[in-house]
DNA sequence: ACCTGAACACCGTTCAAGT
DNA sequence: ACCTGAACACCGTTCAAGT
Protein backbone atom coordinates (compact mmCIF):
# COMPACT_ATOMS: atom_id res chain seq x y z
CA UNK A 1 0.00 0.00 0.00
CA UNK A 2 1.07 3.55 -1.02
CA UNK A 3 2.21 5.56 1.97
CA UNK A 4 -0.73 7.91 1.72
CA UNK A 5 -3.08 5.53 1.45
CA UNK A 6 -1.88 3.39 4.87
CA UNK A 7 -2.37 7.09 6.57
CA UNK A 8 -5.76 6.91 4.64
CA UNK A 9 -6.64 3.87 5.93
CA UNK A 10 -5.44 4.62 9.48
CA UNK A 11 -6.93 7.72 9.87
CA UNK A 12 -10.32 6.77 8.88
CA UNK A 13 -10.15 3.65 11.23
CA UNK A 14 -9.19 6.02 13.94
CA UNK A 15 -12.13 8.59 12.87
CA UNK A 16 -14.24 5.60 12.63
CA UNK A 17 -14.05 4.41 15.87
CA UNK A 18 -14.32 8.03 17.52
CA UNK A 19 -17.60 8.60 15.72
CA UNK A 20 -19.44 5.32 16.02
CA UNK A 21 -18.58 5.16 19.99
CA UNK A 22 -20.25 8.72 20.79
CA UNK A 23 -22.73 8.14 18.22
CA UNK A 24 -23.80 5.27 17.70
CA UNK A 25 -23.43 2.19 14.98
CA UNK A 26 -26.28 4.29 12.94
CA UNK A 27 -24.29 6.39 11.00
CA UNK A 28 -23.82 7.13 7.37
CA UNK A 29 -20.66 6.31 5.97
CA UNK A 30 -21.08 9.92 4.37
CA UNK A 31 -21.00 11.37 8.00
CA UNK A 32 -17.71 9.43 8.96
CA UNK A 33 -16.15 10.58 5.74
CA UNK A 34 -16.87 14.22 6.19
CA UNK A 35 -15.55 13.38 9.68
CA UNK A 36 -12.16 12.41 8.43
CA UNK A 37 -12.30 15.31 6.01
CA UNK A 38 -12.09 12.84 2.38
CA UNK A 39 -14.14 12.36 0.11
CA UNK A 40 -16.76 9.64 0.52
CA UNK A 41 -15.33 7.89 -2.68
CA UNK A 42 -12.46 7.32 -0.69
CA UNK A 43 -14.06 5.99 2.35
CA UNK A 44 -15.92 3.59 0.09
CA UNK A 45 -12.56 2.40 -1.92
CA UNK A 46 -10.67 1.45 1.75
CA UNK A 47 -14.12 -0.27 3.14
CA UNK A 48 -15.99 -1.34 0.18
CA UNK A 49 -19.28 -1.94 2.58
CA UNK A 50 -20.25 -0.99 5.98
CA UNK A 51 -19.52 -4.38 6.63
CA UNK A 52 -16.28 -4.19 5.82
CA UNK A 53 -15.59 -1.01 8.31
CA UNK A 54 -17.06 -2.58 10.94
CA UNK A 55 -15.07 -5.77 11.06
CA UNK A 56 -11.64 -3.83 10.20
CA UNK A 57 -12.86 -1.74 13.93
CA UNK A 58 -13.82 -4.89 15.70
CA UNK A 59 -11.11 -7.18 14.78
CA UNK A 60 -8.47 -7.36 17.35
CA UNK A 61 -11.32 -7.33 19.80
CA UNK A 62 -12.86 -10.45 17.70
CA UNK A 63 -9.61 -12.36 17.40
CA UNK A 64 -9.24 -11.91 21.80
CA UNK A 65 -12.95 -13.09 21.82
CA UNK A 66 -12.58 -16.78 19.45
CA UNK A 67 -8.87 -16.63 21.35
CA UNK A 68 -10.56 -16.84 24.94
CA UNK A 69 -12.46 -19.81 23.86
CA UNK A 70 -9.70 -21.66 23.17
CA UNK A 71 -8.07 -20.81 26.73
CA UNK A 72 -11.36 -21.55 28.26
CA UNK A 73 -11.52 -24.71 26.70
CA UNK A 74 -7.75 -25.87 27.84
CA UNK A 75 -8.00 -24.82 30.93
CA UNK A 76 -11.78 -24.50 33.30
CA UNK A 77 -14.18 -26.85 33.55
CA UNK A 78 -16.26 -27.76 30.87
CA UNK A 79 -19.52 -26.08 32.77
CA UNK A 80 -17.81 -23.59 33.55
CA UNK A 81 -15.95 -23.07 30.38
CA UNK A 82 -19.46 -22.34 28.85
CA UNK A 83 -20.78 -20.29 31.73
CA UNK A 84 -17.48 -17.96 30.78
CA UNK A 85 -17.73 -17.31 27.27
CA UNK A 86 -21.43 -16.52 27.82
CA UNK A 87 -19.61 -13.49 29.71
CA UNK A 88 -17.01 -12.91 27.30
CA UNK A 89 -19.84 -13.09 24.60
CA UNK A 90 -21.81 -10.41 26.09
CA UNK A 91 -19.10 -7.83 27.05
CA UNK A 92 -18.36 -8.18 23.24
CA UNK A 93 -21.68 -7.47 22.34
CA UNK A 94 -21.88 -4.72 25.03
CA UNK A 95 -18.61 -3.15 23.75
CA UNK A 96 -19.64 -3.35 19.91
CA UNK A 97 -23.86 -2.15 20.07
CA UNK A 98 -25.07 -3.26 16.79
CA UNK A 99 -22.30 -5.85 16.13
CA UNK A 100 -24.67 -9.12 16.30
CA UNK A 101 -26.90 -8.10 14.22
CA UNK A 102 -24.72 -7.74 11.84
CA UNK A 103 -22.79 -11.11 12.57
CA UNK A 104 -26.07 -12.45 12.51
CA UNK A 105 -27.13 -11.18 9.14
CA UNK A 106 -23.32 -12.35 7.60
CA UNK A 107 -23.45 -15.67 9.36
CA UNK A 108 -24.98 -17.19 6.32
CA UNK A 109 -23.32 -14.93 3.80
CA UNK A 110 -19.59 -15.87 2.90
CA UNK A 111 -19.15 -13.09 0.40
CA UNK A 112 -19.46 -10.73 3.92
CA UNK A 113 -16.29 -9.37 5.57
CA UNK A 114 -17.73 -10.48 8.56
CA UNK A 115 -18.37 -14.17 7.59
CA UNK A 116 -14.99 -15.48 9.02
CA UNK A 117 -15.55 -13.78 12.35
CA UNK A 118 -18.77 -15.32 12.26
CA UNK A 119 -17.50 -18.95 11.97
CA UNK A 120 -14.40 -18.80 13.71
CA UNK A 121 -17.18 -17.20 17.35
CA UNK A 122 -19.58 -20.22 15.77
CA UNK A 123 -16.92 -23.11 16.11
CA UNK A 124 -15.20 -21.58 19.14
CA UNK A 125 -18.94 -21.89 20.49
CA UNK A 126 -19.15 -25.40 18.95
CA UNK A 127 -16.37 -26.79 21.13
CA UNK A 128 -17.14 -25.43 23.83
CA UNK A 129 -20.44 -27.62 23.32
CA UNK A 130 -19.09 -30.38 22.76
CA UNK A 131 -16.85 -30.39 25.30
CA UNK A 132 -19.62 -29.81 27.92
CA UNK A 133 -21.83 -32.34 26.80
CA UNK A 134 -19.12 -34.81 26.60
CA UNK A 135 -18.37 -34.47 30.14
CA UNK A 136 -22.60 -34.51 30.65
CA UNK A 137 -23.31 -30.85 31.79
CA UNK A 138 -24.51 -29.79 28.74
CA UNK A 139 -28.35 -30.88 27.30
CA UNK A 140 -27.61 -33.16 24.24
CA UNK A 141 -30.23 -32.21 22.42
CA UNK A 142 -28.82 -28.84 20.68
CA UNK A 143 -26.34 -28.26 18.43
CA UNK A 144 -23.89 -25.53 17.75
CA UNK A 145 -26.46 -23.84 15.70
CA UNK A 146 -28.60 -23.99 18.21
CA UNK A 147 -25.84 -22.31 20.93
CA UNK A 148 -25.13 -19.80 18.09
CA UNK A 149 -28.37 -18.89 17.63
CA UNK A 150 -29.11 -18.57 21.50
CA UNK A 151 -26.19 -16.24 21.72
CA UNK A 152 -27.20 -13.95 18.66
CA UNK A 153 -30.95 -13.45 20.11
CA UNK A 154 -29.08 -12.45 23.65
CA UNK A 155 -26.80 -10.29 22.06
CA UNK A 156 -29.08 -8.61 20.35
CA UNK A 157 -31.40 -8.44 22.90
CA UNK A 158 -29.37 -6.79 25.57
CA UNK A 159 -28.19 -3.97 22.79
CA UNK A 160 -31.95 -2.51 23.67
CA UNK A 161 -31.60 0.14 26.06
CA UNK A 162 -34.29 -0.93 27.98
CA UNK A 163 -32.62 -4.88 28.24
CA UNK A 164 -29.16 -3.80 29.05
CA UNK A 165 -29.16 -3.56 32.83
CA UNK A 166 -30.76 -7.33 32.65
CA UNK A 167 -28.00 -8.41 30.11
CA UNK A 168 -26.15 -10.51 32.89
CA UNK A 169 -29.51 -11.77 34.28
CA UNK A 170 -30.66 -13.03 31.13
CA UNK A 171 -27.73 -14.82 30.20
CA UNK A 172 -27.80 -16.69 33.06
CA UNK A 173 -31.33 -18.25 32.65
CA UNK A 174 -30.24 -19.20 29.13
CA UNK A 175 -27.08 -20.57 30.25
CA UNK A 176 -29.20 -22.34 32.89
CA UNK A 177 -31.47 -23.82 30.21
CA UNK A 178 -28.52 -25.65 28.57
CA UNK A 179 -26.30 -26.71 31.47
CA UNK A 180 -28.17 -29.77 32.77
CA UNK A 181 -28.91 -29.22 36.90
CA UNK A 182 -27.02 -32.72 38.42
CA UNK A 183 -23.38 -32.63 37.01
CA UNK A 184 -22.02 -35.72 35.31
CA UNK A 185 -26.19 -36.44 35.39
CA UNK A 186 -27.19 -37.87 32.21
CA UNK A 187 -30.80 -36.42 30.99
CA UNK A 188 -33.03 -38.06 28.48
CA UNK B 1 -64.09 9.87 7.12
CA UNK B 2 -65.26 11.19 3.85
CA UNK B 3 -66.43 8.21 1.48
CA UNK B 4 -62.90 8.68 -1.07
CA UNK B 5 -60.24 8.69 2.09
CA UNK B 6 -62.08 5.35 3.45
CA UNK B 7 -62.00 3.95 -0.36
CA UNK B 8 -58.28 4.71 0.16
CA UNK B 9 -57.50 3.44 3.28
CA UNK B 10 -58.64 0.31 2.74
CA UNK B 11 -56.65 0.00 -0.17
CA UNK B 12 -53.59 1.05 0.57
CA UNK B 13 -53.81 -1.58 3.62
CA UNK B 14 -54.74 -4.38 0.87
CA UNK B 15 -52.26 -3.13 -1.42
CA UNK B 16 -49.10 -3.26 1.49
CA UNK B 17 -50.17 -6.45 2.80
CA UNK B 18 -49.96 -8.12 -0.52
CA UNK B 19 -46.54 -6.50 -0.93
CA UNK B 20 -45.44 -7.26 2.24
CA UNK B 21 -45.92 -10.98 2.14
CA UNK B 22 -44.31 -11.06 -1.01
CA UNK B 23 -41.20 -8.53 -0.92
CA UNK B 24 -40.43 -8.36 2.61
CA UNK B 25 -40.78 -6.31 5.45
CA UNK B 26 -38.12 -3.92 4.15
CA UNK B 27 -40.51 -2.80 0.92
CA UNK B 28 -40.41 1.28 1.06
CA UNK B 29 -43.00 3.65 1.87
CA UNK B 30 -42.95 4.82 -1.91
CA UNK B 31 -42.85 1.19 -3.46
CA UNK B 32 -46.20 0.92 -1.61
CA UNK B 33 -47.52 3.93 -2.85
CA UNK B 34 -46.38 3.56 -6.18
CA UNK B 35 -48.14 -0.23 -6.35
CA UNK B 36 -51.55 1.31 -5.05
CA UNK B 37 -51.32 4.35 -7.63
CA UNK B 38 -51.09 6.69 -5.26
CA UNK B 39 -48.98 9.92 -4.04
CA UNK B 40 -46.30 9.02 -1.90
CA UNK B 41 -47.87 12.28 0.37
CA UNK B 42 -51.32 10.31 0.71
CA UNK B 43 -50.01 6.94 1.92
CA UNK B 44 -48.09 9.23 4.56
CA UNK B 45 -51.72 10.95 5.65
CA UNK B 46 -53.10 7.89 6.46
CA UNK B 47 -50.14 6.09 7.72
CA UNK B 48 -47.71 8.61 8.61
CA UNK B 49 -45.33 6.22 9.74
CA UNK B 50 -44.26 3.13 8.97
CA UNK B 51 -45.05 1.74 12.28
CA UNK B 52 -48.54 3.19 12.18
CA UNK B 53 -48.75 1.00 8.89
CA UNK B 54 -47.48 -2.02 10.33
CA UNK B 55 -49.39 -1.64 13.40
CA UNK B 56 -52.56 -1.66 11.39
CA UNK B 57 -51.25 -4.46 8.91
CA UNK B 58 -51.42 -6.67 12.57
CA UNK B 59 -53.56 -5.43 14.36
CA UNK B 60 -55.92 -8.00 13.99
CA UNK B 61 -53.77 -10.22 14.70
CA UNK B 62 -52.63 -8.46 17.72
CA UNK B 63 -55.58 -8.35 18.90
CA UNK B 64 -56.50 -12.29 18.53
CA UNK B 65 -52.72 -13.10 20.41
CA UNK B 66 -53.85 -11.15 23.40
CA UNK B 67 -57.12 -12.39 23.36
CA UNK B 68 -55.18 -15.98 23.49
CA UNK B 69 -53.69 -15.32 26.57
CA UNK B 70 -56.45 -14.66 28.23
CA UNK B 71 -58.17 -17.62 27.38
CA UNK B 72 -55.18 -19.85 28.15
CA UNK B 73 -54.74 -18.21 31.69
CA UNK B 74 -58.63 -19.49 32.19
CA UNK B 75 -58.31 -22.78 30.55
CA UNK B 76 -55.06 -24.56 30.73
CA UNK B 77 -52.47 -25.66 33.48
CA UNK B 78 -50.27 -22.46 34.19
CA UNK B 79 -47.47 -24.24 32.90
CA UNK B 80 -49.09 -25.29 29.29
CA UNK B 81 -50.44 -22.67 29.59
CA UNK B 82 -46.73 -21.00 29.21
CA UNK B 83 -45.74 -23.45 26.39
CA UNK B 84 -48.81 -22.63 24.62
CA UNK B 85 -48.27 -18.97 25.08
CA UNK B 86 -44.79 -19.15 23.85
CA UNK B 87 -45.84 -21.42 20.44
CA UNK B 88 -48.67 -18.71 19.89
CA UNK B 89 -46.24 -16.09 20.05
CA UNK B 90 -43.79 -17.80 17.65
CA UNK B 91 -47.02 -18.67 14.96
CA UNK B 92 -47.19 -14.37 15.43
CA UNK B 93 -44.16 -13.73 14.71
CA UNK B 94 -43.53 -15.69 11.72
CA UNK B 95 -46.70 -14.78 10.56
CA UNK B 96 -45.31 -11.32 10.54
CA UNK B 97 -41.88 -11.08 9.96
CA UNK B 98 -39.69 -7.86 10.84
CA UNK B 99 -43.08 -7.20 13.65
CA UNK B 100 -40.77 -8.28 16.55
CA UNK B 101 -37.82 -5.57 15.91
CA UNK B 102 -40.61 -2.97 15.17
CA UNK B 103 -42.07 -3.99 18.58
CA UNK B 104 -38.82 -4.34 20.51
CA UNK B 105 -37.89 -0.55 19.44
CA UNK B 106 -41.29 0.53 20.23
CA UNK B 107 -41.97 -1.22 23.57
CA UNK B 108 -40.28 1.55 25.69
CA UNK B 109 -41.55 4.40 23.26
CA UNK B 110 -45.30 5.59 23.99
CA UNK B 111 -45.47 7.65 21.24
CA UNK B 112 -44.93 4.55 18.62
CA UNK B 113 -48.34 3.42 16.83
CA UNK B 114 -47.10 0.13 18.18
CA UNK B 115 -46.66 0.56 21.87
CA UNK B 116 -50.13 -0.30 23.05
CA UNK B 117 -50.13 -3.62 21.18
CA UNK B 118 -46.52 -4.13 22.68
CA UNK B 119 -47.79 -3.20 26.49
CA UNK B 120 -50.65 -5.37 26.02
CA UNK B 121 -48.77 -8.34 25.10
CA UNK B 122 -46.26 -7.37 27.59
CA UNK B 123 -48.93 -7.40 30.32
CA UNK B 124 -50.80 -11.09 29.22
CA UNK B 125 -47.15 -12.39 29.28
CA UNK B 126 -46.41 -11.37 33.18
CA UNK B 127 -50.22 -12.75 33.98
CA UNK B 128 -48.92 -15.79 32.24
CA UNK B 129 -45.65 -15.76 34.10
CA UNK B 130 -47.07 -14.86 37.30
CA UNK B 131 -49.91 -17.21 37.33
CA UNK B 132 -47.01 -20.03 36.93
CA UNK B 133 -44.63 -18.51 39.22
CA UNK B 134 -47.74 -18.52 41.81
CA UNK B 135 -48.21 -22.59 40.86
CA UNK B 136 -44.75 -23.18 42.11
CA UNK B 137 -44.07 -24.53 38.14
CA UNK B 138 -41.71 -21.24 37.24
CA UNK B 139 -38.54 -19.82 38.09
CA UNK B 140 -39.39 -16.82 40.78
CA UNK B 141 -36.07 -14.83 39.72
CA UNK B 142 -37.50 -13.34 36.66
CA UNK B 143 -39.88 -10.37 35.82
CA UNK B 144 -42.69 -9.83 33.13
CA UNK B 145 -39.67 -7.94 31.40
CA UNK B 146 -37.10 -10.55 31.65
CA UNK B 147 -40.06 -13.09 29.59
CA UNK B 148 -40.70 -10.13 27.27
CA UNK B 149 -37.04 -9.79 26.20
CA UNK B 150 -36.71 -13.46 26.12
CA UNK B 151 -40.05 -13.65 24.12
CA UNK B 152 -38.64 -10.73 21.61
CA UNK B 153 -35.39 -12.56 21.38
CA UNK B 154 -36.67 -15.47 20.03
CA UNK B 155 -39.21 -13.38 17.87
CA UNK B 156 -36.04 -11.76 16.16
CA UNK B 157 -34.39 -14.84 15.93
CA UNK B 158 -36.52 -17.19 14.25
CA UNK B 159 -36.81 -14.08 11.51
CA UNK B 160 -33.67 -15.17 10.33
CA UNK B 161 -33.48 -17.29 7.25
CA UNK B 162 -31.40 -20.28 9.12
CA UNK B 163 -32.50 -20.07 11.88
CA UNK B 164 -36.73 -20.54 11.02
CA UNK B 165 -36.03 -24.19 10.89
CA UNK B 166 -35.04 -24.49 14.36
CA UNK B 167 -37.42 -22.38 15.52
CA UNK B 168 -39.87 -24.50 17.82
CA UNK B 169 -37.07 -26.41 19.28
CA UNK B 170 -34.99 -23.08 20.22
CA UNK B 171 -38.35 -22.65 21.63
CA UNK B 172 -38.43 -25.31 23.87
CA UNK B 173 -35.08 -24.52 25.15
CA UNK B 174 -35.63 -21.28 26.63
CA UNK B 175 -38.98 -22.66 27.66
CA UNK B 176 -37.30 -25.28 29.66
CA UNK B 177 -35.09 -22.25 31.57
CA UNK B 178 -38.31 -20.48 32.52
CA UNK B 179 -40.02 -23.37 33.70
CA UNK B 180 -38.84 -25.47 37.15
CA UNK B 181 -38.60 -29.37 36.20
CA UNK B 182 -40.76 -30.45 39.15
CA UNK B 183 -44.00 -29.18 38.30
CA UNK B 184 -45.02 -27.81 42.04
CA UNK B 185 -41.46 -28.36 43.90
CA UNK B 186 -40.11 -25.18 44.74
CA UNK B 187 -36.84 -24.30 43.61
CA UNK B 188 -34.38 -22.07 45.65
C1' DA C 1 -61.74 17.50 3.54
C1' DC C 2 -58.78 15.18 1.10
C1' DC C 3 -55.19 14.58 -2.47
C1' DT C 4 -50.67 15.37 -4.76
C1' DG C 5 -46.55 17.06 -7.30
C1' DA C 6 -42.52 19.08 -6.22
C1' DA C 7 -38.78 20.66 -3.37
C1' DC C 8 -35.88 19.12 0.27
C1' DA C 9 -32.19 16.88 2.71
C1' DC C 10 -30.62 12.75 3.05
C1' DC C 11 -28.52 7.77 1.64
C1' DG C 12 -24.94 4.33 -0.81
C1' DT C 13 -23.01 3.29 -5.68
C1' DT C 14 -20.41 4.23 -9.57
C1' DC C 15 -17.05 6.25 -12.55
C1' DA C 16 -14.58 9.51 -15.47
C1' DA C 17 -11.21 12.84 -14.63
C1' DG C 18 -7.47 14.47 -11.96
C1' DT C 19 -2.70 14.05 -9.43
C1' DA D 1 -1.71 4.07 -7.53
C1' DC D 2 -4.64 6.56 -5.30
C1' DC D 3 -8.05 10.27 -4.72
C1' DT D 4 -12.43 12.80 -5.67
C1' DG D 5 -16.35 15.58 -7.45
C1' DA D 6 -20.34 14.73 -9.69
C1' DA D 7 -24.12 12.12 -11.51
C1' DC D 8 -27.27 8.59 -10.24
C1' DA D 9 -31.16 6.23 -8.23
C1' DC D 10 -32.92 5.84 -4.21
C1' DC D 11 -35.19 7.17 0.74
C1' DG D 12 -38.82 9.68 4.07
C1' DT D 13 -40.59 14.60 5.21
C1' DT D 14 -42.98 18.62 4.29
C1' DC D 15 -46.09 21.82 2.23
C1' DA D 16 -48.25 24.94 -1.06
C1' DA D 17 -51.48 24.38 -4.57
C1' DG D 18 -55.23 21.94 -6.44
C1' DT D 19 -60.14 19.62 -6.37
Amino acid sequence: MRADAQKNYSHLLAVARGIVTDRGTEVSMRDIARRADVGLATLLRHFPTREALFEALMRTDLDALTQMAGELEATAAPAEALLSWFTEWLAFAQAHKGAVTLMAEAHTNPGSALYASCAAVHLASAHLLAQAQAAGVARHDMTGDDLFGLMSALGWLVDLPSFAPRAEHLSQIIASAILTPGAGAEMR
